[in-house]
DNA sequence: GAGTGTGAAATTGTTCACAGCG
DNA sequence: CGCTGTGAACAATTTCACACTC
């Protein structure tokens, strides 16, 4: 398959998630137009995306929301389950240990580690937390698909190199600093800094535009 | 000044973060090729970023750190206190509130807001939680700058749309739904089932490049 | 007629390469 | 001589326009 920009691909999750609302809605049929003006998109950017992928509309119709969402999940590879472990019990770790959501849509939370004494031991919505010097001997008997680092910026690289040398090769990354990695592995990042900032950005300039 | 690309703007958020970590580690300048390497950037990226908003740095020598920290500060507008409210009690509300670092930048949480009686009333972290019901009332009486929508995506909308009506120009959106807002109004989302979800995808895709 | 699929055009964003300065 | 600042070349992405199908 020819390359597919990543923009592209955060676009589809958003497609993903109206049709999913389209069908709770009872909709059997959505167009373009419809998926772009509660995608974030245009209908031509909606077609583009899907042509992508193949085609799965219909001329004079649209898109059969059913099957297009299973198209979707298809591409974005969520027809299967992925195991997650959490590093950092603290304030993230905590709300994503308690979020139905994420097991509901496939990705498990296997494990929390944190290296506070004080921490480890405890129950965190069911799970036990596990000391950080395990995160080794963990992911050796069990391998996990993503990672998740919920800890705060210092150790943040330190643990990336552990996990990326212990087989990882996805990384959701809430710490505040850009982590080097092999182009092997893949991060997404969380950066509620940098999102306040570009808030207080566009606040400031888009009075003169 | 000239329109600058949303894409910069992050990258100069990210800039900043490493130059505080410079500071503390007390290096008084920094090349573009340093800045590139921990900012998830090209050397060449970095200068014309940073070329948008004047020339910051010495030929032969680079960049002094704590002015251009400072600099970039004065872009984004980091100079003053931005006052931000809450809509949700929930675990994305809580783990804000209970986090100092965004007070410590210059983003204050004024007020937390929820429906569920349960929660309306009781503190968290020092505040007390206040029936949504006067919102509009709060911020005829205080204008906030910036309002969190960490609710479900089911109210979300709605609940722009009252912000939007009661003056508030930035939003962050934790809720996973596209929010339709007039041009003026600037959203930032944070959507963590797509970032697991982008993630899925490399997962699956990079073993075919 | 309504709405998709898609090359081609326009735009936007990134990288290059080198002149110019400390 | 090293490293910035920047126009010019390049690459990526978005938008357009229209042929085609239902």
């Amino acid at each position: 398959m020819a390359h597919v920009a990543l923009s592209t691909v955060r676009r589809l999750s958003l497609y993903l998630q109206f049709l999913e609302e389209c069908t709770r809605d009872g909709l059997t049929t959505v167009s373009s137009r419809a998926l772009a003006e509660r995608g974030g998109s245009t209908p031509a950017q909606v077609r583009k995306d899907l042509s992508f992928f193949g085609s799965f509309g219909k001329r004079g119709i649209g898109y059969p929301v059913r099957e297009l969402a299973e198209r979707i999940r298809a591409i974005l590879g969520l027809g299967r389950r992925y195991r997650v472990v959490v590093i950092g019990a603290g304030r993230i770790g905590s709300a994503l240990a308690s979020y139905p959501g994420f097991a509901d849509r496939g990705f498990a939370i296997d494990a929390i580690y944190d290296v506070d004494p004080a921490k480890v031991g405890r129950a965190l919505d069911g799970r036990v937390v596990r000391d950080i010097a395990h995160l080794e001997d963990d992911l050796r008997r069990t391998a996990a698909d993503v990672a998740v680092i919920g800890t705060p910026a210092e150790p943040a690289q330190e643990l990336a190199d552990r996990l990326v040398a212990a087989g990882i090769r996805a990384i959701l990354n809430f710490a505040s600093v850009t982590l080097v990695v092999p182009p092997a592995v893949t991060v997404a990042n969380v950066n509620m800094a940098l999102e306040f900032e570009t808030l207080a950005f566009a606040l400031n300039w888009d009075g003169d535009r």
